[in-house]
DNA sequence: TAAAAATACTCCATAGGTATTTTAT
DNA sequence: ATAAAATACCTATGGAGTATTTTTA
């Protein structure tokens, strides 16, 4: 529940055409136009000058803007603590997320989600980061979870938990050995990402850190998939650099070790991104419950 | 505009009632009954516990009257600052306000507030400091002007302006001297407010401050309007005490005259008393306008 | 049994739609 | 000439009413 014409007038004000605003709100163009007009005619203002092509707002559109998005985020509220209350939600909530995130994490957190609200319709894109983040801001998602906070004007960024990137290598692999040196590591034979990934990227600033350039490492082969890596390392006794939530499993279960590299720190953030104004009533809830689930098993 | 079904919400909070609710919101029982039963299922929370003649907020009720008076505050902001915009303001106002400011004060302020906003429907009405806060307090009128505040509970109190009262005597008195002392003024024979009256009240206490009863005054005759006292003293050389405001005009016509009593300072202050809660829009909009009219003019 | 809330129904104002015209680049 | 906003007109839903029943002190 909400005011809708407070709404159309936010979104065109946004927008700044009635026609995109129609399409954005799922009515016909001739319906924006009538609320427009009715809130003018109402506080007897103009809101938008409609001189050339382009419609502008006013100042008193301006002023309009502010308060009216105040009151919508009010509606907002009143709506996520009355669904808090009762601990019941519905409607549509659409992810995005980066790769790892996507495969490793989220899945788990969205099963347990949609077990405790079967009503809320998720739905998950993934991308890299940049991709989450056009995503978001065309609003073809609610939610975005990106490695890293690349802190793109209009959105907030919210830590959501810690990564770590480490050396892995298969469990028959008789010649690992439990620590290494950063030297030592130069002569490894590795499989990583492919270049471009955020997983690479956070292994090249690390080793930068140290006066080290990737094509100093014995790179044996570059992989789109940390799925194909895990698989490749199974039947070799090569390494890999790949993030712990990916082989968190594996690691359990003893079919891959890992291998500590003396002075190498490969941490990073991931985060939740979302439009600034507060959009989704979901997505807020969704934050709560992903900060509680417990990862990693 | 704003949202009815909030408001019925808030009114029924307020009420415990939803037949009152309606009376006060001028439509039927039933569409109040069916606006909180629509809230109560779009929400599906309970609002209002039925059980026991007295109907009361639960839990849920309270939190939700917190975020929906937040909301109807927001619109009554949109709708002030879009008047204020304009400068164009409509709608219905109701006042009351004790005797002296009723008779001397809000006359001008209110002729000046229809000239300039002619939409406006004023109404006053008078009564004593308590009579004014009851009838704000039972939503007969929507903005109170009193003297001194008397702070009660669930009333905001906003100065308005200083008041002092002054002894004063017909110009023709040739027996009256420009100052005097407060053992002179006990001897001179005093026409005064009735028992009960503020401006009564206000005099007694000044004289406690110099341990002097009123019982210790001359008082030749006690009336209960200044109009009467003012005319007594055409005819007379008796003297009066009462507002400077009270006698204005005389005064700068030469018609009375002020006789200063050393050592005694009968100050007051006249303010504005409206609900907490903010309630009419117009009210506030009264109450800029009058801090701007230069009085005594 | 009396007062308040809930239900049943009727009606109309208005939000929304489609088709079309106007406006501005 | 084209794209967007405004207008005209139609429809249907939901908000409001009256009359009535149910509830509970």
């Amino acid at each position: 529940m909400d005011d809708f014409r407070l709404r159309v007038f936010v979104e065109v004000a946004h927008q700044l055409s009635f026609t995109k605003a129609a399409q954005e709100l799922f009515v016909s163009q001739p319906a924006v136009t009538k609320h427009i007009q009715e809130l003018e005619n109402l506080f007897r203002v103009q809101l938008f000058e409609r001189s050339g092509g382009r419609i502008t707002l006013t100042e008193a559109g301006k002023l309009f803007l502010a308060r009216a998005e105040s009151i919508l985020d009010g509606y907002r509220r009143l709506k996520l603590e009355m669904n808090l209350l009762t601990d019941s939600f519905d409607g549509e909530l659409r992810l995005g997320a980066s790769t790892t995130i996507a495969q490793y994490l989220l899945p788990e957190v969205m099963a347990r989600y949609i077990a405790r609200y079967p009503d809320v319709k998720l739905s998950l894109m993934t991308g890299n980061s940049r991709q989450v983040e056009e995503a978001l801001s065309d609003r073809r998602i609610d939610l975005g979870l990106v490695e890293g906070c690349s802190h793109q004007p209009g959105l907030k960024y919210m830590r959501f938990a810690d990564d770590e990137l480490v050396l892995v290598t298969g469990a028959r692999n008789a010649a690992a050995r439990e620590e290494i040196s950063l030297e030592e590591l130069l002569s490894l034979p590795l499989v990583l990402r492919e270049t471009g990934s955020g997983t690479l990227e956070v292994i090249e600033q690390a080793l930068a850190a140290h006066h080290v350039r990737l094509s100093q490492l014995r790179i044996l082969l570059q992989m789109g998939t940390t799925e194909g890596i895990k698989s490749f390392l199974a039947g070799s006794d090569a390494y890999a650099i790949v993030s712990v939530v990916a082989v968190a499993r594996e690691l359990a279960e003893g079919r891959l070790r890992v291998v500590e590299v003396n002075g190498l720190e490969l941490k990073r953030e991931f985060a939740f991104v979302h439009p600034q104004g507060g959009g989704h009533e979901l997505a807020e809830h969704f934050m709560r419950f992903a900060s509680l689930v417990p990862l990693y098993g």
